[in-house]
DNA sequence: CCGCATCTACGAAGACCTTCGTTGACTTCT
DNA sequence: AGAAGTCAACGAAGGTCTTCGTAGATGCGG
């Protein structure tokens, strides 16, 4: 039974799920296999054990080769990520998160574009 | 002897900076009162030691109560967290994180301006 | 000086996270 | 059928993080 709700992943546990988003469902080798050759195969299957309990993923094991599938989207854990960093480190500033991730980069002009239509939106709504 | 590089905090260890880093210099107890009722007095003592030694804060013991400073500053800090997120979550797509952290969320339009000028800034830099 | 409060230091308990060795069951190949 | 390979399950070890009880030192009021 899953518990409600669903945890933050750990740092191995995300990456696990982000082999897990590139690939669809997989079985355990197929995920030591994208992860490369420092995952161990047995902390793998422990890993995906323990996110089978808490709800990350889910599994498939009408074959005896089980197939695991990630229960949570990308999106929703990566904005879930953001809201504790924010609320963490910046007591709930977005603007200030904001600045740090793009100072000292250089998103290229497309996605400054795509970031400027995002603030025309974001400023549409505004009553 | 700090550690080099200076770590990451780990989530207690940042409740405690953020609250140094609004009081300035402060003393076991400031912090506890800063934190609230939740936080041991010998708990939070024992984190300061801790982050001591990892080199998060610096302690003045010239008198009896000593007192901790901040040994890394909070704009540092969170460009470090940031990063690592966006190495952990994002593939390193500042953009998908911006997005994520912007998206339901209204920034007042003093906010969009500001980030309206960080990206004039960031296309001016464009060669 | 004596008792009380405050402070630092220490160690240990408990929780969680990560890794891996081992076991037993099943499959495949010969 | 027998051997070799693959698989899930389990437990335990080692690490980190957090919390707190307790002890010993220091300062202070009477």
């Amino acid at each position: 039974m899953p518990a409600n709700p669903i945890p933050r992943p750990t740092e191995s546990e995300l990456l696990i799920l982000r082999a897990l988003w590139r690939l669809g469902p997989s079985t355990v080798r197929q995920v030591v296999e994208e992860l490369g050759p420092d995952t161990g195969y047995t902390t793998a299957l422990k890993l995906l054990q323990i996110m089978t309990e808490k709800g990350l993923v889910t599994r498939d094991d009408s074959a005896r080769t089980h197939v695991f599938t990630p229960a949570v989207p990308e999106t929703t854990t990566q904005r879930q990520l953001v809201d504790d960093l924010l609320d963490r480190a910046f007591g709930g500033s977005a603007q200030k998160l904001v600045l740090h991730a793009l100072a000292g980069r250089k998103p290229s002009a497309a996605e400054v574009s795509e970031l400027r239509r995002l603030l025309d939106t974001l400023e549409g709504q505004q009553p």
